[in-house]
DNA sequence: CATGAATGAGCCTTCATTCAT
DNA sequence: AATGAATGAAGGCTCATTCAT
């Protein structure tokens, strides 16, 4: 969560010097660079090199902490997905009408893929061509559909078969990246139209 | 058309003719096994002159065809969609009940998608980093929902907004990619249930 | 002396005892660990952290008790040749017939380029490119040659050329290295063979 | 042949751009350049840029024509002793009393060693920790046995063990590079006598 | 005396791209 | 039109060494 809010901030320059401190200090400092400066330009595009400057550190701190960039990468996502979901709960948790609740599930997904759509994107490139990834991927992916039926049963929700639960996701997440990527606005799509109908997807899933 | 014909049988030996002949005949040719490479190892995993010497030419003869790599993908991947789409009006020409022309359009997005899933995930990869691969990429999609409204009217379908044809087309993306990269498989989905409940997406739709 | 057998024994675990004790004695356990791991994978293999984890203390350790890498190897190398040729001199201390002391001096030889086959490959590519290793080993050359004589004269010997020691000790030590790195029984070569021109040689020289 | 004398005089500053040539003289050109320098610094002193630079290539194309610094050492150092055994058969065609040419083939040993000192001495730390150095190494080595084996029996010389060629083979090897060296000088040995007691091996070997 | 996180120069290697032929 | 040797910038990664604690 503070992981969250702290990549949230883009931050330019490098910091003043993160001073000798803890190793998970700098570890935790290291991935939320990385995770930025992934988001910003890809997988590909981002360098080791870089990444240790921006959390504030020289070239060789990096590979004290990760066996290589492959290594961050897949922790950065890990905390991304973790924090994600937390989100989510938290906003069922907090109760209220089935409505309103799915709204606000639609809202938070789609504000967290905006946020995060270059890294989003970086992590569906490599699951297509990196085994050790897609392991990762998959294993998230499960984690996903037991929390989602979780939710639905905690509800009181209709019973549903997992293909219902793993569409209602994929389609979450596709149209969670359109308009983040703002391919649905360059299409002329109502974006409030598109999360309407999300909205009405997920009501009636876990209702 | 024979575009996809050609890609889909993998060329083992690597110089088929090197021969010196009409510049879109090499053109092609570079076209096609660029396709082949990015489908099988990503855009950032394919190098220039492997894909010259795939197609039966020198590293610099690429560079005479194309301003650089980036060229060859957009242009492989303009085939590659309007081939897709061809195929499916092809499908949808054949008529046939709505129930079966729905459940034909599925099947063939989906073997697309298994046949092209590397070359789509590069293909999501550059469009989050690059603007001309987004241009392109609006330009396509664009097409498509042109395409599929008109489809829709063709076929007397109710009339629809914009945003149910988009939701449509993410979804069906969305899942042919799931099922294509062996995702929905790996999450112990059943590929059948999701085609059908695609199938029924569809003829909703377009009946 | 003490040396030796300290070495001797492989050490598995990284952290016998970390101790806050005299320097002469971490200097001492640095410089054993050092001797170990030169050995194992030879100078330019073997990196100075790895040498202070190794004999128990932090990597800063290391450079409070040597200006560098270097220092460590050329001390650990006098150590072992002050030890080698210690060995060699209680053997002939032990006396016996001179044909049973040669032999005895060339399986110690045979022994101890054995055990640091490794740390003498080493030692020559330093020689080789370094002027303070050379000087270093100039040193010792002039020291065994010294004893050479010593125990040559002691023994009531022939009156030999120094050139004939010399030869004598090249020799021993090609021939050393030639057995003790594998060479000899590679190339088909008895060892037992080798050695017995060795003590030969040994014998006229010294007899 | 022509291979040494290319090698034996030092080229300092790049040379002139070799002309776009075939790959089989650039790849002699990195050879030289490599042996070379790496008889000056060491195999570990050497980095590959600087041999590409010092052979009149850019950086990359060290690596056109060798997959690593490995590689360019193995084939340097095949190069240097079939030019040395080419030489010593040479010397010995020549015929003359047994005499002169044991000291023909004294000096032309020594003279190899002095020019070459440096890259023996990396060969040797090489052929200590890697393996596939150590392959080649014996490979040599038996080339060698089995041309001194040839040399002698051709000149009717008495009948030996391949203990004797080998002890031969080692005392010459290990003079020969205390002599190249300047060990022998800076101990004060007569590198005349040293040659002189070497002959007398030879000979007697050979005759 | 000891720690160990941090450094940063520098090596190895790749690959998109050029250009003389 | 095609060649293919050559380029060189740039990125991944290592490791001897330092320094604040």
């Amino acid at each position: 969560m503070c992981y969250a809010a702290a990549v949230a901030m883009p931050r330019r320059s490098p910091r003043p010097r993160p001073a000798r401190g803890a190793p998970e200090e700098t570890r935790a400092r290291l991935v939320e660079a990385a995770a930025r400066i992934f988001n910003q330009v890809g997988y590909h595009g981002t360098d080791s090199n870089r990444i240790a400057h921006a959390a504030g550190y020289a070239a060789g701190t990096f590979y004290k902490h990760f066996a290589d960039k492959h290594e961050v990468f897949l922790e950065a996502w890990e905390a991304w997905v973790t924090a994600e979901w937390a989100a989510v709960d938290a906003a069922l948790a907090e109760g209220g009408a089935a409505h309103a609740r799915a709204a606000r599930i639609v809202e938070l997904v789609l504000e967290w893929h905006r946020r995060w759509r270059g890294f989003r994107a970086s992590m569906q490139a490599l699951v297509a061509t990196d085994a050790e990834a897609r392991r990762v991927h998959r294993a998230q992916r499960r984690r996903q559909l037991r929390l989602l039926r979780a939710l639905r049963e905690r509800d009181g929700g209709a019973p549903r078969e997992v293909e219902d639960d793993a569409l209602l996701l994929f389609t979450l997440e596709r149209i969670g990246d359109a308009i983040a990527q703002g391919e649905a606005r360059a299409l002329g799509l109502s974006e409030r139209a598109l999360a309407a109908r999300l909205a009405a997807m997920v009501e009636r899933q876990l209702g």
